[in-house]
DNA sequence: AACTATTTATAAGA
DNA sequence: TTCTTATAAATAGTT
């Protein structure tokens, strides 16, 4: 159905293999869905992309219902030889059943978690590793808008601060001149103006925090926070 | 696809519905089977005819594989679901599956914590590789979540220095008063501007926060926190 | 089950 | 992703 004709064999091109499975996701579903309504079927159809996430559809949206039967049936033939009906014997099966059952699900998660990966093939291998370029994108692009926010909060209190300062500065000169005016003498040295301008000079603090840390959290505690914010804000200057 | 127009409906009539579940369930299952092939997905297909025949495909012919993975997907609705199903059910079967249950959770615990990862196979690492970097940035968010915390704490501060500046002011005023009452020179002695220079002389904190640590979070109370935000932040700034 | 007239699905290209 | 279009496929009705 298209303008070639189609090997069945996996489509190598990445692009291509993430378009034909869009379009050929979406009439599996419909397909099922039709057979479903058309000819009174229960369908369940469960599909994983390439990369990991899930599509599903199932009659009457009861997956969990069809998957049950499915299981029933599945335990029944496996079991062909007779059951005495539902006497002691059927817990004995279903126990098994059950511990079967934990038993794959506890393989699965361990693979999940990374351990015994010898089984794995290239194709699941590569399959996690996209998995995992992608969420770490999201996560990036996230920090980065709240970091942008941050230094937006932090540009516009450092210039209240500033404005402060200069203010607190200004004040000082004027009541040297005022002074000045009194007593004439001492407001002549050169040092007594240097002397407010500490207000604004602020030490550019040296740190070691750039780039390549990986870690998730801080383990600083919150409350101990030296909040200096001077040398904090000055981080920043440069980076905009 | 055929003489006439569908209609998405029923077939009420036996053999015409009949027919056309067989036909369209060879259909389907070729498909199922296309896409898990041509795209390199995982396809799970059950199908219960109307007098409930199983028909069934599953990539690679492993159901059970599939099914689980779909399950540790649907886990969170599954224990909604689950209660209803099986009321009537032998209790001790369903005293099994609850004990199955809480294993698999344990067991997916373990595994997040990236234990038992010794028998994954490749695909299966792949795949976990992918889960490992979703919880990174889940665990990135709230590292940024606990910087805006600490900005809130920044601003606080900052309110403190002003005070502190109005202080210093204040002292300034004073002493010059003194002064002005004694003529001496006092402004000329070095250490008046390094008296009040202590307000914005922070000590720069040292913090290793850097990177190489892997801790998921910080066990230090939040109230610990040492706040020295320069560092922290500057922690970012080759982030951008 | 086979056979077609048609409807659908979809591969390519934009 | 979405739309368009040429073609390949699927399949409804028929034999």
């Amino acid at each position: 159905m298209g303008r070639g004709r189609v090997q069945l064999k996996r489509i190598e091109n990445n692009i291509n293999r993430q378009v034909t499975f869009s379009k050929r996701r979406a009439g599996l579903l419909k397909k099922a869905n039709e057979i479903s309504v058309l000819c009174d079927a229960e369908v369940a159809l469960i599909v994983f992309s390439h990369k990991g996430k899930l599509f599903e559809y199932a009659t009457d949206s009861c997956m969990e219902k069809i998957l049950e039967r499915h299981e029933r049936y599945a335990y029944a033939e496996r079991q062909l030889v007779a059951n005495d009906s539902e006497t002691q014997g059927n817990w004995t099966i279903e126990y098994s059943r059950l511990k079967a059952k934990i038993e794959l699900l506890q393989t699965n998660h361990r693979h999940y978690m990374g351990e015994d990966l010898g089984s794995m093939s290239l194709k699941e291998l590569q399959s996690l590793e996209q998995q995992l370029d992608t969420a770490l994108k999201t996560i990036r692009t996230r920090r980065n808008q709240l970091m942008y926010e941050s230094i937006s909060e932090l540009q516009k209190k450092e210039k209240v601060i500033q404005e402060q300062n200069n203010m607190l500065a200004k004040k000082i000169k004027d009541k040297e001149k005022a002074n000045t005016v009194q007593q004439a003498e001492p407001w002549d040295q050169p040092n007594y103006r240097v002397d407010a301008s500490f207000l604004i000079q602020q030490p550019l603090p040296t740190l070691n925090m750039g780039g390549n840390h990986r870690e998730e959290a801080p383990e600083v505690g919150r409350n101990e926070l030296d909040l200096s914010l001077e040398p904090f804000y000055s981080c920043y200057l440069g980076c905009f």
